[in-house]
DNA sequence: ACAATATCATTGGCCGACCAACTATTGCTA
DNA sequence: TAGCAATAGTTGGTCGGCCAATGATATTGT
């Protein structure tokens, strides 16, 4: 017995095409994004940084000492994911931590110069996978990537409900 | 101070256009992969499923008994990560594992008609996922978003290095 | 036949993501 | 001013990735 998936699929389409089925464009997102973390992952092993690391250090590096809701809403992860990564970044002197003076709530993070030029050594294997990800791509394919993956971040954020 | 991120940019380019740096396609692929993962976690909460685990039943529900080394190669993750999914799986009662009778290392998992009743129950929440998450595409929109994603994956799948 | 090797799965440990619950402030308001 | 609500981060727990190391079987080679 051939088990089927859907129970309610489209009348008469028994023939299932191109195994075009609901969320398609979701699953292949997922493969896609663990694919991608997976070479990210092993490209900066060498250099001994995690993928969200990276990402981290990059957004630091681009903007100056930051409180951390607002890497909370730049980045678009939860608060404690924050907390728990700077706090590994400080252990390893990557990034500083220091108690705002009048609001003794927040907490500002600063890149260390450690941590910039740990930055500087990764970036030509960042590079590398962008190379590797987009082998084969046209400008226009790139650019119509950029573009699509812009409005799906965009959509996806205006459904926090 | 400004900090600026890369020694090594373009000459001549101190003007950050539109902040198209390196890895600009790795960070903006990331941030979506986040924010679809978080979406499609909020949306099957209710249900009482998560994101990875209606990955791995909709592939069991296609396919019938199959092999742990032949998940781990289908949905390309690691071989600890499928044990380890199966165990919650089968703790919920949604999958049944035998060991195999002639090869006695293998263990063939399949859905059961619990997880399969679960997995239909959620079909309309994954639709609507990809509704939220491609809102405002055209058709082609979706085409070409498609075949992008084939193409990122395949890429990403010949660098196993 | 026995040893070496390869394959299948598991365990343990770490990172990153979430949520829920909590602490410590600050701010507002009655 | 006293008290309550809002905000900033942290802690603890769970899921899903990974890697490294192990145990249990099969397979292969000599």
């Amino acid at each position: 017995m051939e088990p089927t998936r859907t129970a309610t699929s489209a009348p008469g389409s028994d023939v299932c095409d191109d195994e075009q089925r609901v969320g398609e464009i979701g699953h292949a997102l997922f493969r896609v994004a663990r694919a991608h973390r997976a070479a990210a992952g092993r490209l900066l092993r060498e250099i001994g940084l995690y993928p969200g690391q990276e990402v981290m250090l990059g957004r630091l590096a681009d903007h100056g000492p930051t409180r951390q809701s607002r890497l909370v809403l730049e980045l678009g992860i939860d608060p404690s994911t924050v907390t728990k990564m700077l706090q590994r970044l400080e252990r390893q002197d990557l990034v500083e931590r220091r108690a705002d003076a009048v609001d003794r709530r927040v907490s500002v993070v600063a890149i260390t110069s450690k941590g910039r030029e740990l930055l500087d050594s990764i970036e030509e294997s960042w590079r590398r996978l962008d190379e590797i990800t987009c082998a084969g791509f046209t400008e226009a394919d790139r650019s119509a990537l950029s573009s699509l993956l812009v409005r799906l971040e965009h959509n996806l954020s205006t459904c926090q409900e």
